[in-house]
DNA sequence: TTGTAGGCGTTATCAT
DNA sequence: ATGATAACGCCTACAA
């Protein structure tokens, strides 16, 4: 393998000169920046990162914990979505990055997962679909030993970003456009799990559209989960004018529900997954743009990385029609 | 960060006595590994894998060469369990991984992706969804610089094993259930894209079944798209009996296809994914199991980077309806 | 069987 | 502005 020392050489200038290049450091002559760039460029050198993180305690690696239920398929495409997004944008911004999937550390306490992280060097933590009851990684995140993008969450500190759509928006317009088209009064409303950010979120959208149109709302929890929201669309859907589901998986399970019950209820979705092209038409749900969000998430964790401190960021989501 | 270092004092031993214990080396007295071993007990140690990797070329650590697309949502569970699958068992047998995908490397060369992986130290590579029209993974594979493992293909040699399920087996059974079902003569088959091992081994387990049967056969190509077997299943589906396809996805195309025309022709089709549970009925197909593909895949790798040589790895499927 | 010491490829601190 | 040189944490001949 060819190192910085090759470089050095070929450059005729010291190791550390060509590190200052390379990391663009200041107080060097234009002089020998083209030299080493041009040894570089000849030698087709590509630093090692593993060499730069194990020196560097800012040369940051960064870990992706997925919490995300890996047994239904719905949640892969938007894991998937996830991780692509996130390693693009890493490459680009030249951070390692390596996948740790929650369910890996089940039996681990908090320390534990601290200590591997760190044995892995790692600086930076992007968190996907964490819930509030999750205690090992509320407290990875609380105990500020690293930089912590949220995805889909509020946790905002010196070390803390959270990056999501706005939730409450997103639902009440989407409501909304099924309520005035349907003219519907009374709602099914079938949320989330409980202890999740966007579960409460979504809920309080609905809530305000509820006021805004004196809808009758009859509340339930689906878990995120197909089976379970069918079960609720069995026992409530019939009294219903339409529901509203807070995830497309759960619209395909009040969908199949209502199918038994050879009734006709509009539902309408959230997330915008492509399985809905197959088992849901026609029905109204949130886009969410999954590789952008981590990518923003990404970006955002190297802000903090370098030293800036936590924000909370929105991204852009699109209202369709599937 | 406690390292090796404070290990060795808190046991009071050397450095590379510590380094010996925790890599299993023979000639370590009992004793002093026990030592050591309740050292690393009360100091929590963990190793830096970052640091073993750099100092280490056998610690190796592996890539996750992806090279399905990451457009349809079909394939996004295919990735999830197959990312997931790896990780876990690597994180069992201790190997470092990072997660790559082939299009991230479009515009690369050969010897560009080569350099890259090196500056990562990474020493083997699990490929998955290869084609062989992609030169820069074939050349990768070839090159021979990295212990290789592919998924679904047949590359072996002193430094590459391949697994895979017995594909020409597989297509065979689940073709002939359904054909003996219906007694058929006339099947069209919807096959994959041209150049991959799982395209040509599932036809040739289909032209096995074809012989024996005396069936007649119609074969055109859908390229794993559900669009495409879509519009051959409209053009050819309604002068055959019925119709094979080497993927789910191509099969649930198939049976849009036929609802379009609205004729019935039983299907079946090849990967047991989760989609079919919503958009396939009562169809046969043949399960993979991807996690566990991918696990052993991570084992064989392990095996290789150990110094041991490449083979052909085959594990079981299921033949399943949906 | 155990310990010493050099090296892996960088970064970072000092001198110069 | 540039260059030695000591870390970073671990592995591995080689020596004892």
């Amino acid at each position: 393998m060819i190192s910085i020392k090759d470089v050095a050489k070929h450059a005729g200038v010291a190791i550390s000169t060509v590190s200052k290049v390379l990391n663009n450091y200041p107080n060097i002559s234009e002089a020998t920046r083209k030299k080493v760039n041009a040894a570089v460029e000849e030698l087709n050198f590509v630093p090692n990162s593993v060499a730069a993180a194990l020196s560097s305690k800012n040369a940051g690696r960064v870990a992706l914990m997925i919490d995300l239920n890996v047994t239904t398929q719905a949640i892969d495409e938007m894991a998937m979505r996830y991780i692509s997004g996130a390693i693009t944008k890493a490459m680009e911004l030249n951070l390692d990055v390596i996948t740790l999937f929650v369910f890996m550390f089940q039996d681990k306490t908090t320390e534990e997962l601290i200590r591997y992280l760190q044995s892995q060097s790692i600086t930076g933590i992007i968190i996907y679909g964490v819930t509030e009851d999750n205690q090992v990684l509320q407290e990875l995140i609380a105990s500020e030993k690293f930089k912590c993008v949220v995805v889909d969450g509020e946790h905002v500190s010196e070390n803390t970003s959270s990056v999501t759509i706005d939730q409450r928006e997103a639902q009440y317009e989407v409501a909304k456009v099924l309520v005035e088209e349907t003219s519907a009064k009374k709602v099914l409303y079938i949320g989330g799990d409980e202890n999740s950010y966007v579960t409460r979120t979504r809920l309080e959208g609905m809530e305000r559209l509820v006021r805004e149109k004196k809808l009758e709302l009859n509340r339930k929890n689906g878990d995120f989960v197909e089976g379970k929201a069918k079960e609720i669309a069995l026992k409530y859907g019939n009294e219903a004018d339409i529901i509203v589901c807070a995830s497309d998986l759960m619209a395909v399970g009040a969908k199949a529900a209502m199918k038994e019950l050879k009734i006709e209820r509009p539902i309408c979705g959230f997330d915008g997954i492509a399985l809905m092209g197959y088992a849901g038409h026609g029905i109204y749900t949130i886009r969410q743009n999954f590789a952008e969000i981590s990518a923003r998430a990404m970006e955002e964790l190297q802000r903090l990385m370098t030293g800036a401190s936590g924000k909370m960021i929105e991204v852009e989501y699109s209202l369709i029609k599937n």
